[in-house]
DNA sequence: GATGAAAAATCTGTGAC
DNA sequence: GTCACAGATTTTTCATC
């Protein structure tokens, strides 16, 4: 898909405000609502823009870990990497995987409410994962996403 | 705050679906649109409640490559730690920073259009970042936002 | 092929209960 | 927590460039 300056500047303010309306959007990038709509709406079709994200604050809602951990699986053959990532998908306070390239080598970042909380999910859920060779457990102090300054 | 069966009920289809307006939102947990819209504005008041965020598939915008690099530092203090954070929030293309416990430890995720944009990136913004004493690079593959299941 | 103005459909936020 | 409603917003239509 074609991108030109109106798409791009709607794209900038969308990441920058995404709780504008449209009208308030389309204010800000220069044209009119039924234009910035309209715009947005071929972005959504062309599979660039995909939806909204609620952000949620772990802390404030009691739940004060957030560990990462980095596997390194003891097979290099696809199976065992599908078996694991099906294996993770259960795991509900697994918030977030990530799958790299040129290694048998997963990342995921594990929520829980309190250490103990975690020592338990590690234990029951973690440890219990198939083909798992190596872990490295890191515990997170902050995230900062910023997609506010995008370099579109 | 205190968090009761509706309000995790809430959160909950919010997580999975983001884009539901709050009518929506209220006959999924069962409540008047009213009772929804005040539950809502109570969480954002609490804190738990952070906005949105919009989502992009930087492939389909043509950023074809992202880079999780790992960073060990050269000092101890605050102070370098600091600064290494302050140059990191300069470069653009940095879209996270996740900072750990227990170590002088930065993980960015960069992204860039192509690997020889991404090699000038590299080159030009990242070696040239201060107090840097290692870094490890892996090649991200895809990256699963598990939201939607949550523990709650 | 995309735009703006304006109308129609829908949703949000508030007051009364 | 529900119901009702005015005001705002989203989405469609249509004439125009």
């Amino acid at each position: 898909m074609q991108i030109d300056d109106i798409d791009r500047r709607l794209l900038r303010h969308l990441l920058a405000e995404p709780d504008l309306s449209t009208t308030d959007l389309a204010a800000r990038a220069g044209v009119t609502s039924a234009t910035a709509w309209r715009r947005i709406e071929r972005l959504r079709e062309a599979g660039i823009l995909r939806g909204q994200h609620a952000i949620i604050d772990w802390r404030a809602l009691g739940w004060e870990v957030e560990v990462s951990l980095r596997f390194t699986l003891d097979k290099t053959d696809p199976r065992a990497f599908d078996e694991f990532l099906a294996a993770v998908r259960e795991v509900p306070e697994v918030i977030e995987i990530q799958t790299f390239l040129g290694r048998v080598d997963v990342r995921l970042n594990v929520i829980a409410r309190d250490m103990r909380h975690y020592q338990e999910i590690y234990r029951d859920r973690i440890l219990t994962l198939p083909h798992i060779a190596d872990i490295e457990s890191l515990m997170l102090v902050s995230t900062i996403r910023k997609t506010e300054s995008l370099p579109i």
